[in-house]
DNA sequence: CGCGTTTGACCCGCGC
DNA sequence: GCGCGGGTCAAACGCG
């Protein structure tokens, strides 16, 4: 059911395609703030590659909207520690910190929950999730800082090959207009 | 009934 | 080789 292991020698890997969203919008019902000048080398466990760099700049634009944009600087290195099953791919990760009551934050996409974990030095469990979309295998990890438990740390890996549909749902009723209109004249 | 969550078992890499 | 820690699987369950 895995897909299968034996595949022939790839080639170098490649740069993995520019973020589809650069741009995230997190809403949430009950304040979330980002919190800007994350450390994303703390963030980084020991399991995770610490050769990644990130440029991220944080801006709240309201009370309980949290807003970013970041660049993915890390260079594509063999993530030799996967956990479970043997990936050879690379994946590109990212992490950042909010504030907030919710651990789930709305980022516009859907998630369904594969797992939970408690992890060691952690009084919260570390949940896991993968986005539903067919052909998209964007995961994340969601994990409540045992320090500052009123702060949450979201962990991204990969990038969604399909539209955010929150986005969609939005703009779908506009660009049918618009589709129309063209139409028209 | 479909979809998402829960949760224990299982797998795998790493350190000793 | 063994135990630990972390990630994933999948059956059972819950909910709308």
């Amino acid at each position: 059911m895995e897909e299968q292991e034996a595949s022939p020698p790839l080639p170098p890997p490649l740069l993995p395609p520019p973020p589809t969203n650069p741009t995230c919008l997190f809403t949430s019902s009950i304040p979330t703030t980002l919190l800007p000048n994350t450390n994303l080398e703390s963030l980084m466990s020991r399991n995770y590659n610490h050769n990644h760099s990130f440029e991220q700049n944080a801006a709240e634009t309201s009370e309980n909207v949290a807003k970013f944009d970041y660049e993915d600087k890390s260079e594509n290195i063999k993530d030799k520690r996967r956990g479970g099953r043997n990936r050879k791919s690379t994946i590109p990760r990212f992490a950042f910190q909010t504030r907030s009551e919710e651990d789930i934050l709305d980022d516009g996409y859907r998630w369904r929950k594969y797992g939970q974990k408690s992890v060691k030095n952690s009084n919260f469990p570390r949940s896991y999730y993968r986005c539903t979309h067919h052909t998209c295998n964007v995961k994340k990890q969601v994990q409540r800082l045992t320090k500052d438990t009123s702060i949450v740390v979201t962990t991204y890996e990969g990038i969604h090959n399909h539209p955010c549909e929150k986005i969609m749902e939005t703009l779908s009723p506009l660009l049918k207009q618009i589709g129309f209109l063209n139409n028209r004249f």
